[in-house]
DNA sequence: AAGACGAAAGTGGTTGA
DNA sequence: TCAACAACTTTCGTCTT
């Protein structure tokens, strides 16, 4: 029984929590992420049916989108009676069946390496499995469109998997997507929007609360100052802050002020290198922070307790 | 000396004519 | 298709701790 139970290297707690959703352990008393690779093992179909969009449901046993072939090969008339047609028109079916065969072995070969690419990058950057599962369905449905066609293999890739972190609310950046593909940023963030658009997909704005967590956990800051930095984000999200500017900006901001107020400073340089913005980009949301929330008393509170 | 602050100029993307 | 525009970055000089 004892082993049952896991503790937190970090404080030695107990009170370890697990996002399933987004594959994180984390310890409600300092707020380390524990363990970032755990495994989803709910049955991720199932996410789908609770889409609002009915689009998404299906039906029928659960299949696997990380496998290139779902076993749901077409082939172009193999049961046809062959010899009542003649001529011409059986001719017209070779040729059919000869496209067909090229066609499909392209796209498999093309699946083939396109998922082994896919599953290298989501486990370097530790995704957990639904999201990968997503990913690899736009990717399947980009490649059946024809969208790869004039772009690289691995930018579709890399831009189905940051639609698919989206989707799923466990934003990664489009730095450390670029930097875990070896693909431009730029490059990554338009084949998003293209193959977003093309197959018609809706992505939410990413919330800044999503990125707390992760960013905390890297500034190895309490679990008091994360929840507070949360609702610094909500008091923000009311004060109409938010709209309009990058997420990752706001989160680091909340997190910096955050930090200040329960006195465990960090830099304005160590704050922005993690959430991947500069720290002129802090320094604005911040004032902003400052200004609209009347944050300033409980900062310097905090300042004048530690010079006792 | 390091960190915080702010101004100015440049970049990439969105929007609206 | 182009120009205006907002958000963000880079760079750099100055102030604060």
């Amino acid at each position: 029984m004892a082993d049952y139970v896991k503790k937190c290297p970090e404080c030695g707690g107990i009170n370890l929590s697990w996002n399933k959703e987004k594959g994180e352990v984390s310890c409600k008393d300092c707020g380390l992420v524990v363990e970032d690779r755990m495994i989803d093992f709910g049955q991720e179909w199932r996410e789908f049916d609770s889409e609002s969009g009915d689009k998404r449901r299906r039906s029928g046993a659960p299949m696997t989108y990380t496998q290139y072939d779902q076993g749901l090969g077409t082939e172009v008339g193999m049961k046809a009676d062959l010899s009542r047609l003649s001529g011409k028109s059986r001719n017209k079916i070779f040729r059919l069946r000869k496209w067909q065969y090229r066609i499909s072995t392209a796209i498999e070969r093309n699946l083939k390496l396109a998922l082994g690419e896919l599953k290298r990058v989501a486990s370097y950057l530790k995704l957990p499995r639904s999201v990968e599962e997503e990913s690899a369905r736009v990717y399947t449905l980009a490649v059946q469109r024809g969208l790869v066609r004039g772009r690289s293999m691995e930018s579709v890739v890399a831009g189905a998997l940051y639609a698919a972190c989206r989707r799923h609310e466990v934003p990664r950046t489009l730095d450390e997507l670029a930097e875990a593909s070896g693909i431009d940023k730029k490059e990554i963030g338009r084949t998003y929007r293209f193959v977003t658009r093309e197959l018609g997909i809706s992505i939410l704005p990413s919330n800044p609360a999503d990125y707390i967590p992760r960013f905390a956990s890297a500034l190895k800051l309490t679990a008091e100052t994360q929840s507070r930095s949360i609702e610094i984000l909500e008091q923000a999200q009311k004060a109409e802050l938010t709209s309009g500017r990058g997420p990752t900006g706001i989160a680091a901001a909340a997190l910096y002020v955050s930090a200040l107020i329960h006195g465990e400073k960090r830099t304005q340089r160590e704050v922005a290198d993690v959430a991947g913005v500069t720290e002129v980009t802090i320094r604005n949301r911040y004032k902003e922070l400052l200004e609209k929330l009347k944050l300033e008393r409980e900062i310097k509170k905090t300042k004048k307790k530690q010079r006792d």
